[in-house]
DNA sequence: TGCCCCCTGCAG
DNA sequence: CTGCAGGGGGCA
């Protein structure tokens, strides 16, 4: 489901609620989406919260969770005092409500953690729970030997050498410094004859960018996303940089995007398709210049785009 | 580089 | 009923 401004959504509310917490039970519904032993992670402690491209790790010092959750994962926090009150999915306007979360656990919840807090026992984080739920099961969490990750200097997590066989490969972070124009370019020039809206999901040429964000960047840089790599410009890889990084930043500010499934731990919707120029209105009229946005298949995968503002 | 697959559910 | 859905691994 989650692309990177979904995943980072989900991060930062997770920092909030659960660092400090240790996890008290792991319940799995589900085997084929816990990959581990939970005696592994069972009474450790949560040092803290972090994405890499797709994925979010909750590190726990000797041991870290890695979770991917793919199209349909969601991670819901519920506090221990919390009844569950929220809807089901209703739709208005064809978008979700503001809230979405059933009560939980649900049939698709397929992990529940439990959490204690030794140091306020009777706060409402003691015996708050974590909910991973995930429909289509294509999610996992693994859980890894800290071992296996490389130094973590200045609270940053190194970007290949931590956990190298499942990280390692993975592209430059877009919106760290020293993600520029070049770099993609040169990243994408792994791709000569692919187009560029699909180059931009390949997780090696930068990672964190799905079909959404990618359809997004290529409007936004008003660039046709069939255009093949080895056609652009420096000004159009440029541009299509700058699209990429806004779309990417967008969504972060709206709380990401929902769909279907998104919502973040505290079960709110994002709102970033509320603000897309492309993704999901074909037959609807530009926002830009009223031309009817036209979907076509790229990859496989769903592609709109506007063919007068973008060439 | 382009399928097919993992799985479930919903819209058309 | 068929096709499609925020992902991505494996196979020709």
């Amino acid at each position: 489901m989650p692309e990177l401004p979904e995943v980072e959504t989900i991060k930062l509310v997770l920092q909030r609620k659960i660092v400090g917490l240790t996890i008290k039970n792991v319940e799995v519904r589900s085997a084929k989406t816990f990959l581990g032993k939970t005696e592994d992670v069972i009474g450790k402690k949560v040092a803290g919260v972090w994405r890499r491209a797709k994925m979010l790790g909750i590190d726990l010092n000797s041991a870290t969770l890695l979770f991917h959750l793919k199209m349909t994962g969601q991670l819901i926090y519920i506090p221990n005092d919390k009844r569950l009150t929220i809807n089901d999915k209703r739709f208005i306007g064809g978008h979700p409500t503001e809230d979405m979360v059933g009560p939980m656990p649900n049939p698709h919840t397929r992990v529940i953690f439990t959490f204690s807090d030794p140091l306020r026992p009777r706060s409402e984080a003691s015996g708050s729970h974590l909910y991973f739920n995930d429909q289509r099961r294509f999610g996992w969490v693994k859980v890894i030997d800290s071992r296996l990750r490389g130094n973590d200097k200045k609270g940053v997590i190194p970007v290949s050498s931590v956990i190298p066989n499942l990280i390692g490969n993975l592209g430059p972070e877009p919106l760290e410094k020293g993600f520029t124009w070049q770099i993609l370019k040169s990243n994408l020039l792994k791709h000569k004859s692919m187009p560029i809206k699909v180059a931009l999901m390949d997780q090696t040429v930068v990672s964190g960018v799905g079909n959404i964000y990618s359809n997004e960047a290529c409007f936004n840089a008003r660039l046709d996303p069939r255009t093949k790599v080895g056609n652009l410009t420096d000004r159009q890889f440029e541009s299509l940089h700058r699209g990429a990084l806004k779309a990417l930043r967008d969504g972060i500010k709206h709380g990401g995007s929902t769909r279907a499934h998104f919502v973040d731990p505290e079960g709110h919707r994002g709102y970033f398709l509320d603000y897309a120029f492309v993704y999901g209105l074909d037959k609807h009229p530009c926002k830009v210049c009223k031309t009817e946005i036209k979907k076509i298949s790229l990859g496989g995968r769903g592609t709109y785009f506007c063919q007068h503002c973008q060439k």
